[in-house]
DNA sequence: GGCTACCTAAACACGA
DNA sequence: TTCGTGTTTAGGTAGC
């Protein structure tokens, strides 16, 4: 029986597309409620690019989709690295629809005549063909992060990947077998019952702010939510993070035209022009130096990072009346697996979390005090950051904090990333 | 070569 | 009965 431990996918090896195409989005709607101690102890370095954000350009998007749009992945790719990491002759526009996790830049669903400047092989692959440099716990796990709930129904998770990865509308349906498998063997992923929550009511009051917002699986009412488990969060985030990221475009936007604000997709979309004429100051100073190509991956990790920080820090359910869902609460998961049986971890040689089942409610602090989480309990910066953050309580505060700590932290995220890449390469080149 | 990480396929059960 | 979902097993590839 296989483990599933979480990682890179071997870079697209055969798996030609043969199938048909599914329409991406099947959507629904997130069903239940939140799950406030994944939030908190699973984003121990808790997050706060919303915060972040309202203080910059992306404000300018009123209501809900605050939330989302800093949220969500798009966003840090198509800004933060593209407009960044890849600023110079290579500069990729910001719309860049292009995947290409091999280089290449430039099909015929481009939208946008791209650099063709490859950073790695430059063979010039589409998005339709080039199979994502993420595992399928990734996918999922990033799929799920995505949802203001942090909670999706496999349907869900099917479309959030169609719509990312448009590599998978033309291959071949056994993808949502293996992401089934993984929902089921990754030991990162919980089930939760979806009537604990409303259907349709989601954690952050609306479902609209979501960006799937049919609700084919809300009305089908099969299967159940699947959450990341908080203890599993921060090693996911560290997959994430080690993700050899050739280039920054690890995520397909959609050329369509955007969504209209009213069905709550629009922060994405929106913000990104904004963004591109006028990055957030304080996030992106202390970026702009980096002048690394490669810092992109880990940038956008730093912000997922950061963000987490801050919505544990915040409090976004205090009106929810349906309140989130309470991940300790054994009772309400319905897959509860022992964490001291879980061997995903245990014998990754990436692994640097504590062996020892954790509280959920736990926050980053109080893992890092148990001396596990050891990478990140290295960073003096989180650990000021946290620090400071125990000791307040003033939400502004914590906000200065957190935006003078992420420019800090993308910075130190670029420059590790890139003497990585660069061993890579250097390795790679060895070999040849 | 062994191990780990991951992918893929398939079979099966269950419930709507 | 069909379909979607969830679980489990097995075989395989690739990298370290």
């Amino acid at each position: 029986m296989h483990e599933y431990p979480l990682g890179l996918m071997s870079p697209v090896i055969g798996m030609s597309p043969d199938k048909k195409a599914e329409s991406p989005g099947a959507h629904s709607v997130c069903g239940a409620g939140t799950l406030p101690e994944a939030e908190s102890a699973s984003s121990p370095m808790a997050t706060s690019l919303d915060q972040i954000g309202r203080s910059g350009p992306v404000s300018v998007v009123a209501g809900e989709s605050e939330d989302d749009e800093l949220t969500n992945l798009n966003w840090l790719h198509e800004n933060l690295l593209q407009n960044f990491t890849l600023g110079g002759p290579e500069s990729q526009p910001i719309n860049s629809p292009l995947f290409d996790i091999e280089g290449g830049a430039g099909s015929p669903h481009s939208n946008t005549a791209s650099s063709t400047s490859s950073v790695s092989t430059g063979s010039g692959k589409d998005p339709y063909k080039s199979k994502p440099p993420f595992s399928f716990s990734l996918l999922i796990y990033m799929a799920i992060e995505q949802s203001p709930c942090k909670s999706l129904p496999v349907k869900d998770i099917y479309g959030w990947i169609l719509k990312h990865f448009p590599y998978f509308s033309s291959a071949p349906s056994g993808w949502k077998n293996s992401v089934r498998h993984n929902l089921s063997l990754n030991k990162c992923f919980r089930k939760v019952d979806r009537s604990i929550g409303k259907p349709g009511v989601c954690c952050h009051g609306d479902v609209s702010s979501f960006l799937f917002m049919n609700t084919a699986s809300e009305t089908n009412g099969k299967g159940s939510l699947w959450c990341v488990h908080p203890e599993f969060q921060p090693m996911l985030m560290q997959a994430l993070k080690k993700q050899h990221f050739p280039n920054s475009h690890a995520f397909y936007t959609p050329p369509a035209s955007p969504p209209r604000f009213s069905e709550g997709f629009l922060p994405v979309y929106a913000s990104i022009e904004i963004l591109a004429s006028s990055p957030p100051h304080h996030l992106f100073t202390s970026v702009q130096g980096c002048g690394l190509k490669e810092c992109d991956f880990d940038a956008a990790t730093a912000m997922m990072l950061l963000k987490s920080a801050s919505e544990q820090n915040s409090d976004p359910y205090t009106d929810d009346q349906e309140g989130p869902i309470d991940l300790s609460r054994r009772d309400l998961v319905l897959v509860s697996r022992d964490p001291k049986e879980d061997h995903n971890y245990s014998s990754s040689p990436v692994r640097q979390y504590p062996s020892q089942p954790l509280d959920f409610s736990m926050g980053l602090h109080q893992v890092q005090e148990r001396g596990g989480w050891a990478q990140w309990s290295q960073s003096p910066l989180q650990s000021q950051l946290l620090g400071k953050r125990i000791r307040r309580d003033s939400r502004s505060d914590v906000d200065e904090e957190l935006k003078e700590a992420a420019g800090s932290l993308l910075h130190l995220a670029g420059i590790r990333t890139s003497l990585v890449a660069s061993r890579r390469k250097n390795r790679k080149l060895s070999r040849k």
